[in-house]
RNA sequence: GGAGUCGGCCAGACAACCGCGGCGUCCGCAAGGACAUCGAGGAAAGUCCGGGCUCCACAGGGCAAGGUGCCAGGUAACGCCUGGGCGGCGCGAGCCGACGGAAAGUGCAACAGAGAGCAGACCGCCGAACGGUUCGCUCAUCGGCAACGGUGAAUGGAUGCGUGGCAAGGGUGAAACGGUGCGGCAAGAGCGCACCGCGAGUCCGGCAACGGACCGGCACGGCAAACCCCACCUGGAGCAAGACCGAAUAGGGGGACCAUGACGUGGCCCGCGUCGUCCCCGGGUUGGUUGCUUGAGCCGCGCGGUGACGCGCGGCCCAGAGGAAUGGUUGUCCACGACAGAACCCGGCUUAUCGGCCGACUCCACCU
């Protein structure tokens, strides 16, 4: 029935409020390329945001390119992730990589944050 | 076949699986789902011009400021395009050019150089003129027996030393007061002549830019991407324009001024429109819908025009997001794939770009 790797509008973080959230109390996690800011919601299935900013590459179809490859890994791999609002957000080094790469960085950070503590438990806000 | 010029076109292909956005139909109480269909570019880019659209007054007068700049067309408009003229480059097809006015006025030209604007003489050239120096001849006179010497006058030659003549040549410069040649002259010079150049003259051709012939005389240097003059054009702000709905509320408290006032109004003045206005304190807001894609639209045929383009008929609908879709992976093939991603919409310009296709034309070589 309902397709596991789609990517609806729901699992999106729209609104302006939704990226203020993961501004503060958010675990972050770091790769070479994708920097990943995620934290616990209330929703069910996780969320995505992405920040491509100029400064990661001049050039408009290089930055639609990194935000394609995650938005295309995201949906992949979003049964593993949990109810969780995801902040993911591109280094200039992503510009150099090709798409393999940009791949095979995206599953191990997605490995990552499904191995962090379930949503609800000892948690990740400090106060 | 080789080299080249101009114009037009394409921008890896196919398949499978998994996705995303719009519109339509259907299912579902709803969330959502199913099916069908469409889904980046020639530059979507730079934001350099021009327009549409929206609001300010359906944008008016003057000044200021800015833009354009051979002529005539095309166009909604343009700084674009077409045709023509002139100049330059190329054997040629063709290509390139901010290309109006320097007798309206004001100004500018560093360095070098003798001199830089109604200029100038450093080297140089000139013995025609005046003076000097020097050599010769003649005459006069003085001295001497004489050879000869002194002085003076006239005359012939030499000399550029002074007064002076010249601007051809050298040299400086981005530029040196028309160029080349012949004559001419003391040497020279538009001083004279021929050709070229030039001209605010006359006639002819052309809508015009301009061209041709005749005539004239050598005067009127260059720079207007210096101010400027002339002609034409330009109101401002931009889709975060603007409109509607919802939420939040309240038209809270205090003070000042009733006008030659404030705001609209972001160049200034006028004009026009609106209104009680301004200051302080306190409180509150950033969601949804629309604008948003049918348009100076694209394709085909016919007609008019050298052409840009225009007119007529027929057909087509060709992205519309909004934390921002238009994609990912794999396989096969080949010429192994460049620059690069719509954000209100068009017309241009400019810049980036692997490679390929088509058409017209030019030059060279070869064959018949």
């Amino acid at each position: 029935m309902n397709a596991p790797a789609r990517f609806p509008r729901s699992a999106r973080l729209l609104s302006a409020a939704d990226f203020a959230a993961l501004r503060s109390g958010s675990r972050r996690l770091s790769g070479r390329c994708y920097t990943a800011q995620c934290k616990p919601a209330s929703g069910s299935g996780a969320r995505l945001g992405l920040a491509v900013s100029r400064r990661v590459s001049k050039l408009a179809v290089e930055r639609n390119r990194i935000k394609r490859i995650a938005r295309d890994s995201f949906r992949r791999h979003r049964h593993l992730l949990g109810a969780r609002d995801i902040l993911l957000i591109a280094n200039p080094s992503a510009a150099q990589a090709d798409n393999a790469s940009l791949h095979a960085e995206l599953d191990q950070l997605w490995q990552r944050i499904a191995t962090l503590n379930a949503p609800g438990a000892t948690g990740t806000m400090r106060g």
